[in-house]
DNA sequence: CCCCCCAGTGTAATCGATTCCACTTTGTTC
DNA sequence: GAACAAAGTGGAATCGATTACACTGGGGGG
């Protein structure tokens, strides 16, 4: 009800100045003694008094909030990744300022504009335009970039951390050739993003260094938002000759891509092959159990908020960190009948 | 690089007072020529000034703030909230600080005291602990709370937005009840938790009003974190007399208890009939697809950020929206016998 | 022709912390 | 016993914005 206590009513309640009252809460930045300090404390707890962010932001800039700028929370992988994540910052005192783009352009324009507002230490980021310069400002301004799973051409001096997608296609695709399926649907995310682009590609060098040829019908570049994963689906299996494996390389659009199967008539594996990017309980407990390509969430949020509180004050090239994702085989993928 | 822009540079640079600059920056708060307005707007420019928010909110408490403070992003209906409240918050100017508690109540003192540090404007919740006394703290500062989905009893001046859970534990047995289920088992979360309680008195209470006996055997009060759910909902099927259906009414527990319930012989809905209180893409995917019961996050969402913000400078006692929660029979439940 | 009002601008106080520096009071060392 | 170091404390500047208030000119009403 009352108006908030300050640093002053502190340091009046203890008949002291406000700046032993400063000393006392910043442990180390000078000495007091210890009958002062006894009583600086039962005066804070007296008013239940909590010094200000904003106040002490103003002053020193922050090293102590980093914000996270994500495409998606209802993408599992996301919100994994942003537990992960809030858990790590926390275990080192730090604070996380959520925010997400709904793969905007626009939105995250506006979101990293409150981030440089905010002037936040870090940004870790999964990024959606591919418009560098707003990038550019924000390091401009001293935050330091750690992008994860995608990230932006054009800016260095922002860090990386990431799965080698090239490779985890590649992985996929090769599972699938020695399976003996030569006919592989790809659905994967839209080229102008790094993933899409990457995994595309592995997946493509794969082929033709087995010497199995490429058809471009067997490629699906969708986005990562709406509805499209059904329809490249049907599409696939509505083919003259349709695959007899998909691989759906686009995590956001793996349920919508796996509803459409099951409505169909198709038998997975019977007559169909499947392998998703995703890393979910639930495709487990599918019917026949997912063979998934599964990203550590945990070990890539550890990675990224090292970077975004290390780089601070640094000033070298960007380093990036690459992960390894597990491959793991179940019930939905076996030999081409 | 270079040291950002301050509030005093644009002015140099404008060749005028920051005062001037100042009322540029907020328009409304006082005249400014046009042709001021211009040079000011085009020194912004070039400087890529941004205003600091921790300068702004210093002086004027953050309306522009909001907390949010959730059990756990990794259950799908959190984090379907946090993406509604994200977006809901944001298109009315707002930004979202969301910090994450693991259902721990130490780790939620810790956050709200962050939250009461950043003197936030207002804190949307799903709280974890019983302590009234932290939540307490928090209002007498000038914070307003919304609790979503569970509250803190003894708290009131906070106020509540959530589904109906007597109502719709209710609703569930009564579809069960109707075809002819008996022995139904109930897994639900734990009785300090609000939500745990009300829809386990809803269940017992209805089972009661039927004249269908309650055998304590039947009821599980597990807590959301951690994989009690499975063993649960083994010891639920290796009863004597096993239940024929089982309600699992506790979100986070769902995957655990589905997974476990595929593992064993038992065939759904032949032998078992299964409805979960979840909200899910994955459970139409099921084989077979499972009767939900759904919480619309989105109103939800939308009526909390509504009272986080309106309640601002009000001081009336608790005002509680109810929502209603949406009962999808599918195909995991069927006749009894 | 005088006065009042208002558009347009500037000065300075203010928000709540941190921190540099100066000062006093002890205790130590030749 | 003088000189000096270190502990403990306080005064005041500072961070970067907002805003109350004072000031100046010029136009319009009386």
């Amino acid at each position: 009800m009352s108006k908030p206590a300050t640093i002053r009513d502190v340091a009046a309640a203890a008949g002291i100045s406000i700046a032993v009252v400063s000393r006392v809460l910043n442990d180390g930045s000078g000495p007091v003694a210890p009958a002062t300090r006894q009583r600086v404390m039962k005066a804070i707890e007296e008013l239940s008094y909590r010094p200000r962010t904003a106040a002490r932001e103003l002053k020193s800039g922050p090293t102590t909030t980093l914000g996270l700028l994500l495409a998606d929370v209802t993408n599992p992988f996301f919100a994994r990744l942003a537990d992960s994540i809030v858990r790590e910052a926390r275990s080192r005192g730090v604070h996380v300022i959520l925010m997400t783009t709904q793969e905007d352009a626009r939105l995250e324009e506006d979101a990293l504009d409150t981030l440089a507002a905010r002037r936040v230490g870090g940004v870790i980021a999964t990024p959606t335009s591919t418009n560098a310069e707003s990038w550019l400002r924000l390091i401009d301004l001293g935050t330091n970039i750690v992008f994860v799973d995608r990230y932006v051409e054009g800016v260095s001096r922002a860090d990386l951390v990431s799965i080698d997608n090239d490779r985890s296609a590649r992985e996929a695709t090769e599972h699938l050739l020695d399976l003996g399926h030569t006919r592989i649907g790809f659905i994967s995310g839209p080229l102008s993003t790094t993933t899409g682009r990457a995994r595309t590609e592995g997946h493509l060098a794969t082929l033709a260094e087995r010497g199995v040829a490429t058809d471009p019908q067997l490629l699906r570049n969708i986005p990562f938002r709406g509805d499209q994963g059904a329809d490249a689906t049907g599409s696939l299996l509505n083919l003259p000759t349709p695959p007899t494996a998909i691989i759906v390389a686009n995590t956001a659009q793996v349920a919508a891509s796996v509803r459409r199967i099951r409505q169909s008539s198709v038998r997975v594996p019977e007559d169909l092959s499947l392998i998703v990017f995703d890393d979910n309980p639930w495709t487990e407990l599918f019917t026949p159990s997912l063979t998934i390509m599964r990203q550590p969430t945990t070990l890539m949020a550890a990675h990224s908020v090292d970077l975004a509180l290390q780089r601070i004050g640094d000033d070298s090239e960007r380093r990036t960190i690459v992960i390894e994702a597990e491959f793991v085989v179940r019930s939905s993928t076996r030999t081409a009948g």
